[in-house]
Parts: structure tokens; C-alpha cells; sequence
DNA sequence: TGATATCGTCTGTAGCACAGATGATTTCGT
DNA sequence: ACGAAATCATCTGTGCTACAGACGATATCA
């Protein structure tokens, strides 16, 4: 519905500078604007699960790459390993997920998912699809595929997705300091 | 940045690229993933502003658009009215910008741009770019150009396009439930 | 056997967002 | 013109979250 034309107008009095620099408002203000309205609804799609959406990426990474230990998951997210321990509590105390003893390495906790926890996940996901899908209402159908799979391969190439090392490098390392 | 692969064809005929590499990956994890590498990139490319990348929207805001009050720079980027306060406080402190009296209403204070915040601006805009064209290297450069319009699209679409008085509602509108 | 590394947890600390109250000023109603 | 209500920016306090560091438990290596 809205007109495939270039996006920017002038704003009400006299801004035509954003549109003279080129692009409108930027990948940056385009990203944070398009994350925060995923944000938003995402949370709705997941407030029966504790921690929100970033208990639904666990959740949902538990269920189908099952990493072999905590700090694996943690990396695979970008998340603290203390952050991962308390997170992970709050998903055993509701059935959804179990720490089991790794007989092979029992300093580790092999964390999987109940199957309440699947039964959950699988229709939560049913609704953060629907939401999804809503949040790209601005695009034409045709669009979102291409939009979908053109983010996809952008984040792959920036995680170098087949070094998980090369994710753990860069999430642990301290912005240079200064 | 191996092989530039087809990105119009593949996408227009069902989804095929899900089963092609790695599942489940998902719009949500593609998008947590790209906008972590983007922060932690214009981060760096900020570090030389107070309050990273936050800050950067603000000054960019302010330098092009230049609202008529704290409150409106604050919805317009979706940041609370009191986060303002003491963000806007930090680049005071490093004359970036100016705290001036709207001599229209006297309760407010326009918020303007020193010479030396523009130049500063001008000089992290161009890092920022660098920044945002390596996050994208995962694409050809054609598809990069087409990403950022399907992106900026997405974005204006959920933000209530050309009605700036949206931005202010879904802001402060609580989460309406479900 | 002892030294060192790893895994998960716990503790303390710092930063940040948000709600609410406050003082200053404008706008509206009568 | 006067007072009530709304608006703007600020300040204060509270709660949540992340992160660094220390800690036992276990595994690996010399």
C-alpha cells in the first residue's frame, strides 16, 4: 500500500538536508526503529515464558541444536555465561527445560528441553511467526521473502556463522578501552 | 563475501533457503545478531561521543532535523523523556551542543549543535559508514543498496510512516496485552 | 601426584530505564 | 483578570540487568 517510491520527503519546515545526504535516515535509525517495534511485539508473543524473547532464543536454540554445554549456548547467543545460569533457573523452575549430568564431562550441565517445554516453544513460535509477519506489513509479500533471506545472509556473513570462536572473540572482547 | 549468490531469484519461488543452510535461524535471530555487530562496530566508531550509539542518533537528529523540544527529540527516537535529560547533560559538557532558551515558550530549551558538534558529527558519519558498509560485506553491493531500502521500508511501515505524532503513541502506549 | 584449565554458580557493584514528584511556564475556562 | 489544568524539563528513588571476580567441583596435562 505505501508507494514504492523513494521513501523521503521533506519533513514539516524545511529539512531537506536528510534527503540531500542521500538515505533518509540511515541503517541505523531504520534498525533500531524496525528492532524496537520487534522488540515490543515479540515480548507480546512471548509473555508466557519467562525472559521474554531473549528466553525464547534459548529456548528455541536448546531445543534444536541442543549445544553440549552452558557456555556453548551463551556463546551462541552472545550471552554472559552468569546471565545464561540465572536465565536457565528461571526456565527449570517452569517445567520447561532440565539440567541433566553430563556423564561424559560432569562439570557440565547438558541443558534440554522438557516436553512441555517443546509442546511451548511450538506455539509461541506460531505467534512470534504471526508477529513477524506483521511487523514487515509495510513490505509487499514478495518483499518480505526477499527482505527475510537478505537479513539472514547479512548476519551470517558478520557471524562468520561456521567459527562459533569467531562469535566468542567478539563478544568477549572489551571495546579496546580507552 | 565468498560467492555473491543469487539473492532475487531464490527468494521469489517459495523459501527454499530455510532448508538450505541451517534451519531455523529465523528473522528474530537474524535480526539479534546483526543489530549486536552493529552496535558493538558503531560503538567503536562512536567511542569518541558520550553515550555511544545513543548519543549518535541524538546529535544526528538534532543537527538535521533540529525538533522544537527534548520531549519530541525523545519520541522521535523512542527514548524516555528523563533518559534525555541527562543525555543531552553529557554533550553540554563536551560542546557538542547547546542548551538555548526557546524565547517562544520559555519551558522549553531548543536544543542546537555547536560548530564543533557539527564538524565532530560529520567526522563520526563517516565512520558510522565505513561501519554499516562492513557490516553488510555478508552481501553484494547491489544487494546491500536493495537491503537498506527493503530495511528502511520495513521500518517506516511499523513506525506510522509521515504521522510523527504515531511515534509519540506507540512510545508511550503501555503493551496493550496479547 | 600436583599444577592448571574449564564448567557452572554465587556475590558485589555499577549502569540504566522508568515512575513519580517538583518548579517553572503556558494555555484554557469562566 | 484570575485560577485550574496542562506542558516542559529536571531531580529523586527504585528495580532490573549485566558484568567482573571469586569460589567449589571436575577434568586434563606434566
Amino acid at each position: 500500500m505505501p508507494t514504492p517510491t523513494p521513501a523521503h520527503q521533506a519533513a514539516q519546515d524545511g529539512a531537506p538536508a536528510a534527503a540531500a545526504a542521500g538515505p533518509s535516515l540511515g541503517l541505523s535509525w531504520s534498525l533500531v526503529a524496525l528492532l524496537r517495534e520487534w522488540s515490543t511485539r515479540v515480548d507480546a508473543a512471548t509473555e508466557e515464558l519467562p525472559q521474554g524473547m531473549r528466553g525464547y532464543q534459548v529456548l528455541r536454540v536448546v531445543v534444536h541444536d541442543s549445544p553440549p554445554t552452558q557456555a556453548a549456548l551463551a556463546a551462541r547467543l552472545g550471552i554472559d555465561r552468569t546471565v545464561m545460569t540465572y536465565l536457565i533457573d528461571s526456565y527449570v523452575e517452569c517445567g520447561l527445560v532440565e539440567r541433566q549430568q553430563d556423564p561424559a564431562d560432569r562439570r557440565a550441565r547438558r541443558i534440554v528441553a522438557t516436553a512441555h517445554g517443546r509442546k511451548v516453544l511450538a506455539g509461541v513460535d506460531v505467534r512470534v511467526a504471526a508477529a513477524e509477519e506483521d511487523l514487515l506489513s509495510g513490505l509487499p509479500p514478495e518483499d518480505r521473502v526477499l527482505f527475510r533471506e537478505l537479513l539472514e545472509r547479512a548476519a551470517r556473513g558478520v557471524t562468520q556463522d561456521d567459527d562459533p570462536c569467531g562469535v566468542v572473540a567478539r563478544a568477549t572482547t572489551p571495546p579496546d578501552g580507552r
